[in-house]
DNA sequence: TATGAAAGACCTAGACT
DNA sequence: AGTCTAGGTCTTTCATA
């Protein structure tokens, strides 16, 4: 993991899906080798994989809803985030210290399907005590990427 | 905006980066005609992007916060919800209803960032009147995937 | 680990349906 | 919108350093 592959990650959080001859160029070596490193990323699960990133609003899931969910007791946290880790409008689930509560980000298209999932999927799960349901109105900025450090 | 086109998607969801003709061969026609569907679901602006998802735990930020940023002025909103978002450890950023309230997701290395951004990008802004901060134990779904409709 | 060469796979524009 | 074709480009393996 040293300079190289930093560049080489750099370029492709900028833009996945380019041909690997133009990483290439931009690093200036040859497409064999970055080939390689960048193999050895994925077979080492630095690199976990590509994604492509939809417009949520051509497919009826423009609201998002932050779901906090206390769980009785603190054995079943495992379980119950593996549960709604399976729900497909759950895009996130998070295990937050200090108060023995998941927070599940949801993607939904609208109250009534909210509703609906906070009824089918979260309340009634065993040893749900309660939910506290934030909803977005507006959101700034939404990505993966992370901060890669310099490389002089 | 049709059956062939969300199959099509399906396939880049799971897997984006891989060769056009494979998703040819999937979905039964020339790469020449998914070729251009894609483009055009790109041009669209439908599908907005590719991103490679790294391993947060190799590059030194395996730590997640979500912060509740208290606003005092409700016009402020936009302006602050645009400053939160050019930290590059903020990887979300939404504006939450009925609290005038914003939430941010941050990604650190540990206490020592989470204390310096607070301090340094987010209490010290104008019209911030306060913070409360959630610290990720352990998570156990990430994913920008969204629910694509069946279409048999 | 890197390069360079070579074979095969893939991309993409254009003609045509 | 789709297929087919053909050239140019890209990928990927392998011998070599």
């Amino acid at each position: 993991m040293d300079k190289t592959d930093l560049e080489i990650l750099k370029i492709l959080q900028k833009k996945a899906r380019i041909p690997n001859v133009e990483v290439a160029r931009t690093v200036g070596m040859a497409p064999s080798a970055v080939l390689e490193r960048i193999k050895k990323l994925e077979a080492k699960q630095v690199i976990q994989g590509y994604e492509v990133r939809l417009n949520p609003e051509m497919f009826h899931c423009s609201m998002i809803a932050f779901v906090h969910v206390r769980v009785k007791d603190p054995s079943r946290i495992r379980e119950t985030g593996q549960e709604l880790a399976s729900v497909d409008q759950v895009q996130e689930v998070h295990y937050l210290a200090g108060e023995d509560c998941l927070m599940v980000k949801l993607r939904v298209s609208d109250n009534q399907e909210l509703e609906r999932i906070l009824r089918k999927n979260i309340t009634c799960m065993e040893g749900v005590t309660g939910t506290q349901t934030f909803i977005v109105l507006s959101s700034f900025k939404e990505s993966a990427k992370i901060m890669l450090p310099d490389s002089p």
